[in-house]
DNA sequence: CGAGGGTTTGAAGTGCATCAAATAGTGTGG
DNA sequence: CCACACTATTTGATGCACTTCAAACCCTCG
């Protein structure tokens, strides 16, 4: 598959006439990372967005003394890195590959160009920006009112495919030391934190397979601290 | 000054042709509220936006055991209730006056279809969400990686004007009960760790102005554990 | 098998929340 | 102008949740 045809295949560009696929293509390129490579830090100039194809990418800030704060962990069809049209060209946040991963870095000036020439795709992009702005109140309200087995519930619980109900199994996407970092916590507070939910919730983990039995009492548990009740929209995406 | 001018002066309808302002004007009221009063609910059916034009209005969701997470609290000039568009038209936080307010209530649906017609408005929508994305994240940082000392002191300096140097005197614009649950914290903690900040960085608290003596010294303290250094972008806006 | 990272467990500390109560401030009617 | 009522704010005492530091365990992979 080619990068056009690959772009056509995203939400965000689909119904886009070919020449502006064509042209957002131009200069695009693909390439394979390894963990730990850091594609771009906080506040570096912003020639490139990017599209990841497979693998994981950590977007996190950092302040002085080392501490990392984690926004988001993003999978295979995120886009990342486009924020910086709208931050004077420079990126708010980090990326960091954090399991191998395919991506495509196109050029930030020609989205821009696109946006700024077809209403649809600037319909488009403002759609995409406001769902991620309802994600973020959520994950806001997540870390201010849930304690850490119930925000470890909730992550769970969106590993969930939405229509299923009676027993099932998840896998955690990526590290429990990453998901704790994505959630907020500390390692052993992770570790300890999902024990109780264990007790709590009667769900059954072993290594990063957890099995379900019941949703609901799953959802009851963890959900109870939320405005939003169990098919919560909170996703993993950013951009 | 009637609504059509009212609406130009806002940076998000500047340039907006006057057929267009016009438009959505139409059907838009002007109204006093008292303190205490609940504009709409997280979740309910939206039929109006919301332009503040005096007072202070609280944004926040609120679990089914009645605790709140406030979102944010906003002032004159602010518009709100507009993410409902995003949202399946239900409102995704609950608004509340804090402080007398005068509030213009205007139709969604114009402002929809005047995004879809203009392409311009549409930009402006696309360039204020962004913005309030990156807030947002700022926000999450915040809220992870600063102690309550350090976000009372990372608030105070946000009310600074951005050239001043010397000492200066600030006010809270609104009680600091508010301002403790708009930093997420208990009034209780707010009036210890604002005592612990005095003593940290020389600040002089009397009710509620707040005389600076060295801004350098206070953004220090506050901003250390924070990715973006003083000129802190993080205001106080919704929508 | 052994090295090294991920994960768990233990012990102790810190920060914020909670409950309770005192104090300061503000607006009211007399 | 004062006393009262009510709310905002502060202070004290205590508890809980999460962190930190340390060490053990486990799993995978060369």
């Amino acid at each position: 598959m080619n990068i056009e045809q690959i772009l056509k295949s995203l939400p965000l560009f689909k119904n886009l006439p070919d020449t502006i696929i064509r042209n957002l293509a131009d200069g695009a390129a693909a390439q394979k990372y390894n963990k730990g490579k850091v594609l771009f830090i906080h506040g570096e100039a912003a020639r490139s967005y990017y599209l990841l194809r497979s693998g994981w990418i950590k977007l996190f800030r950092e302040t002085l003394d080392g501490t990392q704060a984690v926004i988001d962990i993003l999978h295979a069809g995120s886009i990342f890195g486009d924020s910086a049209l709208f931050d004077q060209d420079t990126y708010p946040y980090s990326a960091e590959v954090v399991e191998a991963a395919e991506i495509i870095a196109l050029p930030l000036g020609q989205l821009k160009q696109a946006i700024e020439t077809d209403h649809g795709l600037a319909l488009a992009m403002l759609r995409a920006t406001a769902e991620k702005r309802q994600q973020q109140d959520s994950e806001i309200e997540h870390r201010s009112v849930q304690s850490a087995p119930q925000r470890i519930g909730c992550f769970i619980l969106r590993l969930v495919h939405k229509d299923s109900s009676g027993p099932v199994t998840v896998h955690l996407p990526y590290d429990k030391t990453l998901v704790a970092a994505r959630l907020g916590m500390q390692p052993e507070t992770f570790s300890r934190a999902l024990s109780k939910l264990r007790h709590e919730t009667g769900i059954h983990v072993r290594g990063a397979s957890i099995e379900i039995k019941s949703i609901d009492q799953l959802s009851r548990y963890s959900c109870s601290a939320c405005s939003s009740s169990f098919p919560c929209k909170t996703l993993h995406a950013a951009g």
